[in-house]
DNA sequence: CTGAAAGCGCTAACAA
DNA sequence: TTGTTAGCGCTTTCAG
């Protein structure tokens, strides 16, 4: 590059300790801060030779906007929250929550929208959140995992801010959300159970204070109908994901109808930890109890037998998710959305006698 | 709480439009901006009456400090970006990313940093990834599982940046890192399966441009010597910790050497996988083969037989992290940490005969 | 111990 | 199409 100056060149910039502003893109583009301003936020009201000359400055400068200032003039903030409300212990045991990270990340990567990551573990916490979240510090909050009695989501819609939820809200609230057909991917488990010939097909539900397992249990009562076998509670077993008390569940339900042949969960760990528990108790599967999970996690795929499996498309939820929020961000006024993903039923070992 | 005049009493703005300046405190407490500005930020040069005033109206206007403009002023964004550098297939199939995430939340939490989520998915992140940690819109970053040819961690120390990683770097650079004793915790693994009579013990490693991988199959080596038992390259083969790759390698290890009686896996996932495999091939666990694996997470203690593993502390290691990075910003002149945590071998079934 | 004033970097009226 | 001007809300000298 020709002869320059030591320190004062714009080369000798690269590991400069002040970063370019503005000021400088316009000083030496030859065009006023405004200008420059226009460029870089792609207002077309721009001539083509200015835009040239600032284009070149900005990537001479390697000038990068500073968010700060931006944020406090726009008012936006340019960030989203993902709000994770679930302890710990089922919190990555199981990799759906993980999947869908992902997906949120993915959706939320090119709209250049940063993801600022909130974990409610505690009560305490839910107090630093919410209150950072209805300061303005986000455009828009993602939540993840909400309970049915949990208060956040109508509190912060309250206050205005935008927001998309993983899963159908228990209260008939209007806000937008990402989630599959639980109950129909839970008939289909049920109906493939029943066609293999089964007849007393339990279920380890999730927690009831979430919707998704409440339809899931429900989609469970419907299929076990539509088979014209009976509703038996005595063949209900309550777990909440984790699967320590999701064996503890399979036990229970062992000890009160010995004579089970299927069983359907409400989740891959459940299922996983069910079937150890089924060969413990010296039973085969699926010669003798069939087993069937959901979410075809790596969980179904990694355990022996391989898990049969209702199949969410995660990482497409999160993307989904990310995409509802950017809208609902750009326009806030727009009626909440509520997609709902099909289930696919994944067909391996732990359900068919070979 | 006397009477208010609507619209304009600070008790009528609970869910007002416009969140309360720093001017409407002083305003309220009857001082200037610069004095209710000290008390928010704790500064020791005020009076005690200005305090309690400004306090309570701190209090009654619910104020909250605008991060933007207190960015602008301060250039400290008081955020923390947390790099995922992993593809989404290994990324949370491998309960590890998630724990460690949980732990660096929870070490933030009380520092009120924020915690803003990059994940690096392909080549094309990466570029946009750096750009946005140079661009000062972080206070410093945490890299969590860096491959050892991986140049962000250098290129951004280079740029001042704060920087902690997970992990011993592969090049002898000075940067700041916590990590588990892996050769140590290999060692104890192979003398365990030494100390039950096994006499062929197989290891599946890691990817090898990953310095855990490479310290997990030193000591994995060293504990053979150890032992009086030789080493023997048939016995060793490469897996990425994603469960498919263990499996095929735990397939290769068994074609080329079907007397082996133990397998050492660098990891749960890999050391389920190869236990399907060994099933599959109609060997028993661990009474035919013994084996163990490495992180203690989840996956080991819901697979069939359960898994003896190395414990490592992954969450302790992620507030650890969130400690030193911290620590860090506030003194970037501070020398380089490194952190190594102790691991515990969990004795299980999978390598005790019973 | 307190207040007045300056200014961080940016965008958005408003004129020209 | 462009430039000038005025803040956004905050912290921080500098006087007092």
């Amino acid at each position: 590059m020709g002869n320059q100056r030591p320190g004062t060149g714009a080369a000798s910039r690269a590991a400069s300790a002040r970063p370019a502003t503005i000021d400088d893109v316009a000083r030496l583009s030859g065009v006023s801060r405004a200008t420059a301003s226009r460029v870089v936020n792609e207002s077309p009201r721009v001539s083509p030779e200015a835009r040239i000359a600032v284009q070149s400055a900005v990537a001479q400068l390697g000038y990068e906007p500073n968010r700060a200032a931006r944020t406090l003039m726009t008012r936006r903030s340019d960030s989203i929250g993902v709000v994770i409300l679930e302890n710990s212990t089922r919190l990555f045991g199981d990799p759906f929550f993980g999947h869908l990270l992902v997906g949120i990340s993915s959706g939320l990567a090119a709209s250049g929208l940063q993801l600022i990551l909130l974990m409610v573990q505690d009560a305490g916490d839910t107090g630093r959140v919410e209150r950072y979240l209805a300061a303005g510090h986000v455009d828009g909050a993602i939540l993840v995992g909400p309970h049915g009695n949990d208060p956040l989501p109508a509190r912060l819609a309250r206050r205005q801010l935008p927001i998309v939820l993983s899963g159908r809200p228990l209260d008939a609230t209007r806000v937008s959300y990402v989630d599959v057909d639980n109950r129909a991917g839970a008939i289909t488990a049920i109906r493939h159970l029943a066609g293999q010939g089964r007849r007393r097909i339990a279920t380890i539900h999730g927690t009831l204070d979430m919707p998704s397992a409440r339809d899931r249990l429900e989609g469970y009562r419907d299929g076990l109908r539509e088979a014209g076998l009976g509703v038996d509670p005595a063949l209900e077993a309550a777990g909440d994901y984790s699967p320590v008390i999701a064996a503890q569940a399979m036990r229970t339900l062992l000890d009160r109808t010995p004579d089970l042949d299927g069983v359907f969960a409400a989740s891959d760990s459940m299922a996983a930890a069910a079937v150890g528990v089924l060969l413990d108790s010296g039973r085969r599967v699926p010669e003798d109890v069939a087993v069937v999970g959901f979410d075809d996690s790596e969980v179904a795929r990694n355990a022996r037998p391989r898990l049969t499996t209702v199949r969410q498309p995660i990482e497409a939820m999160g993307r989904e998710m990310a995409r509802l929020i950017l809208r609902r961000v750009e326009d806030p006024g727009d009626v909440p959305s509520e997609v709902l993903f099909q289930t696919e039923l994944i067909v391996r070992e732990s359900s068919v006698v070979p």
